[in-house]
DNA sequence: TTTACATGATAAATCGATTTACCATAGTTG
DNA sequence: CAACTATGGTAAATCGATTTATCATGTAAA
């Protein structure tokens, strides 16, 4: 029923049984396992053996308290429908994941999920520093993590505070342009963006993108905000009620490849042919979003590469580099079927 | 540049500033944070006063050391292309860590991804218990992990050890039987079964009732195994390959959605029609199948559930409860369009 | 007027490592 | 030979909490 068997002895070998076995000093032991002070080789040899024998492996807690490092590294996730809740996060939350425990893990760091630090049991938790992805503006989260000096490295800037913590963001901005621009020279004049409630640095981004492309080709800005979490049903509503409208888009952006994705089935049910009727792209791609019929256009935002470069820069504070204060990753344009009305091959 | 900016001291306070701010000794204060001892209720609201007004949080590390407890649950993926490598893992590995995630949290415990034990930094990670997903057979993370006498849950037994630890599984039999009763009536007689390379309960369990059941429909068992990792462009080489053959299968299992995913494509390409020509299902379902047209029936293994009873389950360990030492959550068949052939509507 | 007991608070031990400071001994150098 | 230095090793301090054992003091019971 529990995990006692094998003739193994219930409680933990310490140094100190170490020491007593072999008949040396804890120093000795200490410095034998760690590869510092002097000892000669016949020392050695029988240190190394008996802690062997006796199974012994230095308690991380115990490591820890003294040296004050844990290998630790926490991750926040803030939008309330990513990894950490209940439900399934975007592709590009989860890509961020990857990337960032793979790249943890080759640096010799753990990754610490922490769905809300602010609920936390009072003490906290053992880390040594923590990347908080897509923050919100002037994030609690940030506030408790610098009160309880840990360092912390964001995925995407705090929007209300760019110029303080370190943080991985991205280009956002061009990467859209050009987005944009290829759906103007593919003849759309009329759009609408299928926005998240988040009030995040990527919304913002996108969304003053939206407005710019708007104003520069003289069509109006149409907005529709839907929670994340509501995923291709919340679009699907949107977007089936919109199609009923004096006014219909010729464009749908979403913002998230679900959303692309419900949005699409929409445009189905009316009748409507993607990509000669309506168009549809996303800013957020994802499988989803490639292995849609007819595949759907897309921002890659590189989540692996972006989970990858906030723990790169987390690591080089903790370990006395100086690392730029912030890094930006470009986003690559995907375009597939769902934008291409054959219009500009040459 | 770095994070000590407001004002703060940019040492953290420990027990014993507050002590020795508030007049009192170390014991007082940690009773009186913790809720414990006597104090009168003066002493108590100056040193709550005082912890406040410092910003004193006490060190979870050494509160482990002196408590033995961690409130962090340890979470390893065994198979190669799981959500701690580079790769994207299938979205039940997704689901599993989400639901575990936000167990964990509800219970208290934070969730620490180790992308590799065996691989990590001598000394292992602080924690108090370790949920191992789809170990392999005689998986040695399991042998590392009761060498450091943590207690382990798994999902999915260890296959060569069903008796020896704490897990929860899945009643695969019973559901799968039951999807290829549907394909049988659906008038199917001669399958391939798309299957992963990795060696763990999940694929042992799918190999068997598949082999069961050509047994008892008297039809040849045709076994493909691709490698988790080459998703749907594995899964479309291998078929593309079997369609040149003289027998053509006319269902074709896939375990992974993915791999079901690119079948279907290499199918669609062969200009065959699902599911007339060819029926497709999926043993592990996902948006992937869900969202794919025409949608493909799967096996609904409810990651989320399983990965909350395992976290409830290691937690009843750790909070000296006894639980079952195993659960099996039944998968749910959801029949879709890729498997309906029409022919029993009654 | 003792004996008991509850109250409020504390000094010191403890958890398991790392690290500092120091101590013998033997060999080398001038 | 005196003065150093290198070698091999250890006792004790330290990290920051929790917990145990104890100690005064004032009050109620005998």
């Amino acid at each position: 029923m529990n995990n006692s068997d094998s003739g193994m002895p219930s409680i933990r070998a310490t140094i100190s049984d170490v020491a007593r076995v072999a008949g040396v000093s804890k120093t000795t032991v200490s410095q034998i396992l760690n590869g510092k002070g002097r000892a000669s080789e016949q020392t050695r040899a029988l240190v190394l053996e008996v802690a062997e024998r006796i199974g012994y492996g230095a308690n991380p807690i115990a490591r820890s308290l003294r040296t004050g490092r844990t290998g630790v590294l926490g991750i926040v996730f803030r939008p309330t429908d990513a990894v950490s809740g209940s439900m399934v996060g975007t592709e590009f939350h989860i890509r961020v994941a990857g990337g960032a425990a793979a790249s943890a893990l080759s640096l010799g760091y753990g990754l610490l999920h922490l769905p809300d630090p602010l609920r936390a049991n009072d003490s906290g938790y053992p880390m040594d520093g923590c990347i908080v992805v897509a923050p919100y503006g002037t994030d609690q989260v940030i506030d408790e993590l610098t009160r309880r000096h840990i360092p912390v490295v964001s995925v995407d800037p705090d929007p209300d505070r760019m110029e303080q913590s370190m943080y991985v963001g991205r280009d956002e901005r061009s990467a859209t342009e050009e987005l944009f621009a290829h759906i103007s020279k593919m003849g759309a004049n009329s759009s609408v963006l299928l926005s998240i409630t988040d009030d995040n640095a990527w919304k913002r981004d996108f969304e003053a993108s939206y407005h710019a492309w708007c104003n520069s080709t003289a069509q109006p800005a149409r907005v529709i905000e839907t929670p994340g979490t509501s995923g291709s049903e919340g679009a699907y509503r949107e977007i089936e009620k919109l199609l009923y409208t004096e006014s219909k888009p010729d464009v749908i952006i979403a913002a998230t490849s679900r959303f692309a994705v419900g949005a699409a089935k929409a445009v189905s049910s009316a009748n409507l042919r993607i990509p000669q009727d309506i168009m549809i792209a996303t800013l957020s791609d994802s499988e989803l979003a490639r292995s849609h019929q007819p595949p759907i256009s897309a921002l890659d935002l590189h989540g692996d590469v972006v989970g990858k470069e906030a723990v790169v820069k987390l690591v080089q504070f903790l370990e006395g580099r100086q690392p730029s204060r912030f890094s930006q990753i470009r986003p690559t344009v995907r375009l597939r079927e769902s934008t291409d009305r054959g219009i500009d091959h040459g």
